[in-house]
DNA sequence: CAAAACAAGTTTGTATTGCAAACTTGTTTT
DNA sequence: AAAACAAGTTTGCAATACAAACTTGTTTTG
């Protein structure tokens, strides 16, 4: 039996950062391309303009993705990259819920 | 690849009522035993005792577990016990953490 | 050409929530 | 009898998620 005090105590140590489901959905998104503009962003969550900016600001100001401003020719674009911490968070994060999951054969 | 579209919205469909963490602890520990006294699940998980009311409270509104009145000598113990929908619930957050999660070989 | 409609985000306001300090009710110790 | 302890609960507060309303600029239309 998985030990159930150190057990329980790692879930409440989840990065909280990465475990908000909009916050989650960004960076899995961000991981899977080299650059995604705000728009496909939006479009591909379903998130509102207001909350999906909020929260790429949030993970902005952690360090976890770079905002990129630039013009298609004259509108903006904003678009965002996922930085090599937001990786290393991601993937920790997995390994964090890799743990937690109840294996393949006990299901 | 995945589908980033029905993948994404799926992350924002989480259920909130176990994805918050200390929640889905205190379901997981109840997930594996009959039932729980209240000052052993705080031990545990090492949440404060306001804290661990207030969400098991949230959890029993939401008719994931039962809460169990009784006294031991004269002295008053409060124990749980998750219910069959708390068990559904989480075996439903599980199945959804595993669709999200990158599979085994491609780490 | 002026006005209205549209585009791309940001800011602001609100309602919810997680959390611990303080409180309550009762028991045990001094 | 008073003080300390136990087991939870309630209350107050700070932080958060979210969308409506706003801002700045561009394109379309009368």
């Amino acid at each position: 039996m998985r030990k159930n005090e150190n057990f329980s105590k790692a879930i409440l140590d989840l990065d909280r950062m990465v475990h908000e489901p909009a916050r989650l959905a960004i960076l899995t998104v961000l991981a899977s391309a080299e650059e995604v503009a705000f728009l496909f962003l939006q479009r591909i969550t379903g998130m509102s303009k207001g909350n999906l900016s909020t929260h790429t600001q949030k993970l902005e100001a952690a360090g976890y993705l770079d905002t990129v401003k630039a013009f298609q020719g004259r509108i903006p674009v904003t678009s965002f990259r996922i930085t090599e911490d937001g990786r290393l968070a991601l993937k920790a994060y997995h390994k964090q819920l890799r743990a937690l999951l109840p294996e393949e054969g006990k299901r």
